[in-house]
DNA sequence: GCCGTTTTCGGCCCGACTGTTTTCAGTCG
């Protein structure tokens, strides 16, 4: 299918590809205008028709031609010629884990080695004993991998990660000598998936730190372990990275570690231009260490103000920051009531009275309960005076017109499948507010092109679209749920379909929308309660 | 191949860890 994902598949295979030729720097180049491409919100095609490519972050006059190639024929010829230079089976073998191009490369120059086959034949003849840097270690390690071959390590989706994370945080702050322990890495991003956890520590007994990770129950194996790090897999496959260093680079470190790579790279180069170096233990002048206790140091010394962890991603947060103009991003404080919580989900008016006593505790003013659009909203039982307002949504698979039956609100979830809303009931269409769970994810293959029939829908009746941080079930993915921030939509953020005592995850969640760049502006459940009932015009129910 | 309040040419982040080494190359994040 063509769009921007099979873009970005084709530049990092040309990366590969001229990685196993052994040309330096433009793999980098490729890579960089992929990851750059992942997060643009607006449709390529648009773009390129205002000769506007070039703008995008590591795109230049080659790759913009590329990309304007692959527009208009649905192909990128330069990758047929960099495929015809090396066999394709070295790609496999540089992406076995702990191997690389130079690995491949060799293998195939010195042993004509073309792919994996070729590679377990010579194993199997012994034809890699006595090559230059092949002890039997490394041979052992090149068979391991190449038997475990094939099962690409998968992204765990963030609430899954989260978990994993909270409790290997809770056992190291119960059993190991550490002061502070924080996670880092893309989780602390709050990127909707997560390749491996990052976690790290300040401790004055760093072995001992190791000892007691290394024996936790979720850990299958150590993989690498020194005396400032230590790289483990846990029983589902999952790599966890656990540093440890001293309270007075903590700050350095969690930013180091947060990431993302562009925007440290970014940072980097900027410290050199002030005649600083920034590393994982500080920010320096020559030898001297001007900063690295707090983040908030860190970016100081640069010249900034301190950036969220969440918009870290080198997409104009940096020069944002030089200029102090961040703008205000949401934060959990900020959310005042859920509006997408099932009813079956609570088990019936018992379930309603825990979920209000939950809603309280959390801070929260309103619930919004929602039903499905057969049963009339009639059913949802109202609350003791002193809890939470009570909104009741119903649920429906097309995009309604009209006043909900028996409910204040509508809330959308496409039948799967449908992207764009049907002609039914949406042009033209008025009515109270909308909720839509759209499962519109990048990764799935959702282009940005896609959400622009919505946000012409959300010129005619007010809407929100939904982000949730569930297990797979998720609304709208922070890249096109920026695009609708940028578009001047609204966004609700909820923990997704799962139990009270579960909803701790919409701070996951306002993650994402931080993300978008959206401030408590831009979402709707942070709107007083009285606001939200002059939103819809329908009856409200009263505590 | 990209990029620029030290540059339109000459740079391109930087440190940890492993395995094979006797001072380093490759990989990773």
């Amino acid at each position: 299918m063509p769009g921007t994902a099979e873009l970005v598949a084709i530049f990092r295979e040309i990366a590969d590809l001229l990685d196993l030729q052994g040309v330096r720097f433009k793999p980098e180049a490729y890579r960089r205008a992929a990851r750059s491409l992942e997060a643009v919100t607006e449709d390529l095609g648009q773009i390129s028709a205002r000769g506007e490519l070039r703008s995008i972050p590591g795109v230049g006059d080659a790759i913009a031609e590329k990309i304007a190639e692959y527009l208009r024929t649905g192909t990128v010829p330069y990758l047929d010629r960099v495929r015809g230079e090396v066999p394709p089976g070295l790609l496999e073998i540089m992406r076995l884990p702990g191997f690389g191009p130079k690995t491949a490369r060799r293998l195939w120059v010195e042993l004509g080695v073309e792919g994996p086959r070729e590679l377990e034949t010579a194993l199997a003849a012994h034809r890699l004993d006595g090559l230059a840097g092949f002890g039997p270690k490394k041979i052992a390690l090149l068979a391991a991998a190449l038997a475990r071959a094939g099962g690409t390590p998968m992204r765990r989706p963030l609430a899954a990660a989260w978990e994993i994370a909270e409790s290997l945080l809770a056992a190291l702050r119960a059993g190991a000598p550490v002061d502070r322990v924080e996670v880092a890495g893309s989780l602390r991003r709050r990127r909707e998936t997560v390749g491996d956890l990052d976690i790290l520590a300040t401790s004055t007994a760093p072995e001992r730190v190791f000892e007691v990770f290394s024996a936790l129950p979720q850990i299958r194996t150590v993989r690498m372990r020194g005396p400032t790090k230590e790289t483990v897999e846990l029983a589902d496959g999952l790599q966890v990275d656990l540093r440890v260093v001293e309270p007075a680079a903590f700050g350095a470190a969690l930013q180091y570690f947060t990431g993302s790579k562009d925007h440290n790279v970014h940072l980097r180069s900027l410290a050199r231009e002030r005649g600083l170096k920034v590393n994982e233990y500080g920010v320096f002048r020559g030898e001297e260490r001007v900063a690295g206790a707090t983040e908030a140091e860190v970016y100081a010394a640069l010249g900034l103000t301190e950036i969220p962890p969440e918009i870290r991603e080198d997409r104009g947060e940096i020069e944002a920051a030089a200029a102090g103009r961040l703008p205000p991003l949401i934060d959990g404080p900020d959310i005042r009531g859920l509006l997408h919580v099932h009813l079956d989900r609570l088990g019936g008016a018992a379930g309603l009275a825990d979920a209000a006593r939950a809603a309280r505790r959390l801070g929260w003013d309103y619930l919004g309960i929602v039903v499905a659009e057969e049963s009339g909203g009639a059913s949802v039982p109202s609350l003791p005076t002193g809890g939470p307002k009570v909104f009741v949504g119903v649920e429906t698979t097309r995009v309604p017109s009209g006043r909900p039956p028996g409910g204040d609100y509508w809330v959308l979830r496409p039948a799967e499948g449908i992207v764009a809303p049907t002609a039914t009931g949406a042009a033209g269409a008025t009515g109270p507010l909308l909720i839509a769970h759209l499962p519109a994810s990048v990764d799935a293959g959702f282009e940005p092109g896609q959400l622009r029939p919505w946000l012409a829908l959300a010129t005619d009746r007010p809407i929100a679209f939904e982000v949730t941080a569930g297990a797979g079930e998720d609304g709208l993915d922070s890249t096109v749920a920026r695009q609708a921030v940028q578009a001047g939509a609204a966004l609700a953020v909820g923990p997704g379909d799962v139990a009270a005592t579960e909803w701790e995850r919409f701070r996951l969640a306002v993650g994402l929308a931080r993300r978008a760049g959206a401030g408590p502006s831009n979402v709707l459940n942070a709107r007083p309660v009285t606001d939200l009932a002059r939103s819809w015009a329908g009856r409200r129910r009263t505590g």
